[in-house]
DNA sequence: ATTATGATTGAGACCGGACTCACAGGGGGT
DNA sequence: ACCCCCTGTGAGTCCGGTCTCAATCATAAT
C-alpha cells in the first residue's frame, strides 16, 4: 500500500528531490529524462517519485517548453456523424503522435467559432484544425495563421487564405451525380442544405460555404451542358432544424411542378427529408428519387437502400491531423498530400423520372 | 490597421505594462480585472493591450490559480452516436459555464482509459467525466477520487466506488421489454453485446459492465417470472466489429432452434444485425423480431420502423456536466439529481412469435 | 492643520517545471 | 605528472501570469 494519499498540495519535483536527497535540478533531470544523471541518482529519484506517487504538472511543463502537446479542433456539430467520424480520425491520429485534442462545437455559428479559436489560442494549443463555418469571413483564421500557429482546414476552403486544406473537391462529384439524375430523366432536381443565408437562393449569389458553392456549380454545369438551367426555386438553404427541413420537403413535393428528385446536403438533412417523404405517403424512388451526401451505415437498411455520395470522412480526419502534426513538428509535406474524392454509390433510391417514364 | 503582427515572441503583461507606462502588477490587475486600478490606468492599459493585441496565456494563468477551466471527458467511442450525443450535451453545458472539454477516446480499452485519466490529471483538468470501460477494474477511478479531483461517471456504474453517477437504471426497462417480447410469444430471445469477455456467457458469470449485468438481470427476471429460463446460448458477448456481429447473427438464426427475437445492445450492433438479417433473406418482424437500445433517427426510416429502447442520452450528458461543474465549484447537489429512465418505443419490428402464431 | 482611512501602486515572491552556467571529479592521452 | 574533456551536480533564472506586502497618495474626519 504505497497509497500515501497526501491530502492537499500536489507533489512537485522539489518534494521528490528532497526525498531522494538530491538537488531539484537533478531530480528534474531524472524525471524529465534529459541531461546527465548517474544511474545511482536516477534510481533514487525514480524510487522517491514512485513512493510519493509524483505526477508531473503538464501545465508547468508546457509553459516553458512552449509545447502543450494539445491540438484544438473546431467543428460545427459533433452530433453529426460526419464530424463524429472525422473527429475520430483526428483523435486516433493525434494520440498516435502523443497529442491530445480539445474539441469545441460551434453550432455553425461564426461568432462561436471566432471565440473558440481565441480560447484555443489562449490555451496555447500547438495547432488547430478548423472546419470553418464560413468560407468568406475568415479574419480569425487569418489571425491564427499570422500568429504563426499551425492551422489546417477541414472540409471547407477559406477564400484568400493560404492554408493547408483537407477537403474533397465537390464540383466534380456534384456534376457527376447531377448528370446521373439528368440521365434518369429528372429535370426538377432539388438541393437542400443547412447553409445559412439571408435570402432565398438566386443564381450567382455569393455563398458562405465553398462546399455548397462547388456543389451548386457542379449541378449548374451538368444542367448547362444539356442546354437546361437549374431552377433557383429548387435550391433551398437555411434547412437548419428538422421542422424547417420537413416544411421545405413538403413545399418541394407539393408545388404545382414538384421536384422529381431531391438531393440532401448531409446525413442529418437526409433523415428529415426521407421522413417527410414517407409522411406524405410518397415512396422512394417511384414517386421521388433521392440522393444524399455521406454514406452512413443506416443508408443501407432502408428500403430501398439509399443512393449516396460517399466521402472518405475518417481518412480526411486522419489526413488533417497528420498534416497539422507535420506542420507543428516543422517537417515539410511528404508529397502533395493525398487528394480526396467522393464517389457516387448507386443503390436503390434513384429511378427514372415519372415524366420520362410516362 | 492595428495588425502589428509582431513576429516571434508573444505579447505578455510586461510588454503591455511597458507600453502603458505602468508597473507589471498594475497592468496585470487591469487586464485580469482584479484588485484596485484607477480608471486612468485601466484605460491606458487596455488601450495598450488592444494596440499590441495582447492575449493572456491561459497556461500561465491556470498554473497559479490552479484552475484550468477545462474538463476531461473519457468515452469509449465518439463515433458511436450514443456518445456523440452525450458529448454534445456535455460540451454545450460546459461552454455555458465557461469550461472547455478535452476529449479522449478509449476504444473501450481499459489500459487506454487508465492512461487517458492520467493524462487528463497531469493536464490539471478541473474535473473528469468518464464512461468507464469496466465496472470492476476501477483502481484508476478510485485514484482520481482520492486525489480530490471531481469525477462523474456516465452511463455505467463502478463497483465499490462512491462517485456521482449519471446512468439509467437498466434492469427495469430490460425487464419491461423482455416481458413485452415474452408476451408476444417469444421464447428464444437473443441478446447481443459488444462487451468483451474471456469466455462465452454463462448464467451468473461476473460481467465487466454494470449496464449489461442489469440488462441481463432484467431479462432473467422476466423469464423466471413465467417459469422459464433465459438460455445461455442466446446471450452473445464480444460482438466487437461488424464481422463478428454478422457471424453471431447468422449463428443465432441458423441454429436448429433459432432465435425468434433479437435484442441489440446498441445502435452500432443494431446496424450490423439488421443488415445480416436482410442478407439472410429474412424479414423483420415476420421471420424474426427485433429490438434495440438507443433511439436513433434512422430507426424510424427502416421498414418496418424499429422498436427501440430510448435513452435520454443528451440530457444525461447535460446532467453529467452539470453535476461535475457543481462539484468543481463546490456547491452542494440541488436535489437528489434527476433520475433517468429509458422507455420502450413500440414501432414495428416486434411481432408475435412464429411458434405462437402457428 | 493633523491624523485616520482607504484607494493606488510597484517590487518581488511564487506556481512547477526546464534549462543555463559554473564547478567538481575521474579517466585517457602524451 | 599534466592537461583536456566528459560526466555529474547544484544554484539559480526563466516562462507569464497571480498575489502579497509595504509604500504612497488623496481625501475625510477631528
Amino acid at each position: 500500500m504505497s497509497s500515501n494519499s497526501s491530502r492537499r498540495r500536489e507533489i512537485t519535483v522539489a518534494d521528490v528531490a528532497k526525498a531522494a536527497q538530491v538537488s531539484k535540478a537533478q531530480a528534474a533531470r531524472a524525471l524529465g529524462n534529459y541531461g546527465a544523471v548517474s544511474e545511482e541518482v536516477r534510481g533514487r529519484v525514480l524510487a522517491a517519485a514512485e513512493e510519493l506517487s509524483y505526477r508531473p504538472n503538464e501545465l508547468a511543463r508546457s509553459m516553458n517548453t512552449g509545447k502543450s502537446n494539445t491540438i484544438g479542433v473546431v467543428v460545427g456539430d459533433i452530433e453529426n456523424p460526419h464530424f463524429g467520424l472525422a473527429t475520430r480520425g483526428i483523435t486516433d491520429t493525434a494520440k498516435k503522435s502523443g497529442y491530445n485534442v480539445i474539441l469545441i462545437n460551434t453550432d455553425e455559428e461564426l461568432t462561436a467559432e471566432i471565440e473558440a479559436v481565441h480560447v484555443l489560442l489562449d490555451k496555447r494549443v500547438d495547432g488547430l484544425i478548423v472546419a470553418p463555418a464560413s468560407s468568406v469571413e475568415t479574419e480569425h483564421l487569418r489571425y491564427v495563421h499570422e500568429t504563426g500557429r499551425p492551422l489546417v482546414l477541414l472540409d471547407r476552403k477559406a477564400e484568400r487564405l493560404d492554408v493547408e486544406t483537407i477537403a474533397v473537391s465537390m464540383a466534380e462529384i456534384s456534376y457527376e451525380s447531377t448528370r446521373y439524375l439528368l440521365e434518369a430523366g429528372h429535370r426538377r432536381i432539388a438541393f437542400i442544405s443547412t447553409l445559412k443565408a439571408g435570402s432565398p437562393y438566386r443564381a450567382g449569389m455569393a455563398l458562405d460555404s465553398s462546399q455548397i458553392s462547388e456543389r451548386l456549380e457542379g449541378m449548374r454545369r451538368a444542367f448547362t451542358e444539356i442546354g437546361l438551367t437549374l431552377s433557383e426555386d429548387q435550391v433551398r438553404l437555411n434547412a437548419g432544424d428538422a421542422d424547417s427541413i420537413r416544411n421545405i420537403t413538403r413545399e418541394l413535393l407539393l408545388m404545382p411542378e414538384p421536384a422529381t428528385a431531391i438531393v440532401a446536403s448531409d446525413g442529418l438533412i437526409a433523415l428529415s427529408v426521407v421522413e417527410a417523404i414517407q409522411e406524405l405517403g410518397l415512396s422512394i424512388p417511384s414517386d421521388v428519387s433521392f440522393l444524399m451526401y455521406d454514406d452512413f451505415s443506416w443508408t443501407r437498411l432502408t428500403s430501398p437502400p439509399l443512393t449516396v455520395i460517399a466521402q472518405p470522412v475518417y481518412e480526411m480526419g486522419v489526413a488533417a491531423a497528420d498534416a497539422l502534426i507535420r506542420q507543428i513538428e516543422g517537417r515539410k509535406p511528404a508529397s502533395d498530400g493525398p487528394e480526396f474524392s467522393a464517389r457516387l454509390i448507386r443503390r436503390g433510391s434513384v429511378a427514372m423520372a415519372r415524366t420520362a417514364r410516362v
